[in-house]
DNA sequence: CAGTATTGGTCAACCTGGTTGTCCAGGTCA
DNA sequence: TGACCTGGACAACCAGGTTGACCAATACTG
C-alpha cells in the first residue's frame, strides 16, 4: 500500500525539475540572457565537454543531427558561439564558443548552485545529497549516458 | 562545497521522470494503448476529476482553452473522451470519458504504481516516502497548483 | 426588460524542439 | 579508381503549446 501514488511520484520529479529550472531561466533573465534556454545551457556545456561539430554535438545530445544543426543555428544567432569550417575538413564547421556564451554558462551554473544551496539550507546537506544518490539509481539503470543530457529537452518520447 | 551541482541535480530529477514516464508509455502501447501520450493521461485523470468542459480542462491544466481544445480533439481522435453539446448550455460541450478512456488510466495508473513499487523495492519504502516527502517540499513553494498537473507536459518556459 | 459584460468555443498563424527522408560534396580506404 | 562512410543542408512534418481575433450564448445589472 504506497502512501502515494507512482502518478504523483512522476508530477513530483517534473515538478521539482521545473520549478528549478524555471527559477535558473527567470534568474538568468535578470543577468543579461534574456533570451537563454535550458536547451541552450545544455548544448553550449555539451560543446564545451568538446561537442565541436553538429554531428559530434547531435550524438553527444542524442538528437538527430539536424536538431543540432538548428540548435546550433539558435546559438549563433544569438551570439553563444561562432561557426568556421574547418580547414582540415572542409565539410566540417567547427564550434566556437564566445565569450558571451562563456558568461551564459558561467552565470547559469553559478545560478543553479545556488538554487541547489536554498534546497540544501531547506532539506540540510545530507539529506539532499542522499536525494540526489537516490535518483542517480533511477537514472543509472537508463540507457542514456547522463553525461550527454540532450534527452533532457526532448519530447516527451514517441 | 556541494558534490554534486545544481545543473547536475536538474538533469537527474528530469532524468528519473522521463525514465519513469517512458517506461509507462512504453508498456501501455503492450497493454492495448499504443497511442496514449502522457498528456493524454493527464489530461483525462484531469477530466475525470471534474473538468467536463475545455475551458474547464485549460484551467485545471493551466493551459489555454485552445490548447486543450486540440488535446480534447486528440482524445476523441483516440476514442479516450466523446462531446456532446450541454443541454442546459449550447455554448458548452460536454466531455465524457469512454470505456477505452477508463481502460486507459486504470492500466496506466497501474503501471505507474508497479514502477514505483519496483523503486520502492530498490531504495525501500521510508527512504521513497521521505524522497517523495523533499520532493513535495520542492513542488510546495510553487505557483502552480499540484491537482493540476498540466503545467506538467509543457514546453520548457517561454 | 434592455444593454452590457462575461464565458465557451473556434479559426488561423506562429513557436520550439524535435522527427523522417533525401541528397550531395568531401574524405577514407580497399 | 571505385566503394563507402560522414558532415551538412533542404524540405516537410509532428506534438504541444502560444497569441490574437472573433462569434454566439449566457449572466449580470440598472
Amino acid at each position: 500500500m504506497s502512501s502515494r501514488s507512482g502518478a504523483d511520484l512522476a508530477l513530483l520529479l517534473l515538478g521539482s525539475y521545473r520549478n528549478l529550472v524555471d527559477e535558473v531561466v527567470r534568474e538568468l533573465a535578470t543577468r543579461g540572457y534574456p533570451d537563454a534556454r535550458p536547451s541552450h545551457e545544455y548544448a553550449i556545456r555539451a560543446i564545451r565537454a568538446g561537442a565541436d561539430s553538429a554531428s559530434d554535438l547531435a550524438r553527444r545530445l542524442a538528437i538527430t543531427k539536424q536538431a543540432a544543426a538548428k540548435t546550433i543555428a539558435a546559438l549563433v544567432e544569438r551570439g553563444y558561439v561562432t561557426t568556421e569550417t574547418d580547414p582540415a575538413d572542409i565539410r566540417r564547421k567547427n564550434i566556437r564558443i564566445t565569450d558571451h556564451g562563456i558568461g551564459l554558462i558561467t552565470e547559469s551554473t553559478a545560478i543553479f548552485d545556488e538554487v541547489r544551496a536554498r534546497w540544501e539550507v531547506r532539506l540540510g546537506a545530507a539529506e539532499l545529497a542522499e536525494l540526489e544518490k537516490q535518483l542517480a539509481q533511477f537514472v543509472g539503470d537508463s540507457p542514456i549516458n547522463l553525461d550527454a543530457p540532450g534527452w533532457a529537452a526532448g519530447q516527451e518520447l514517441r
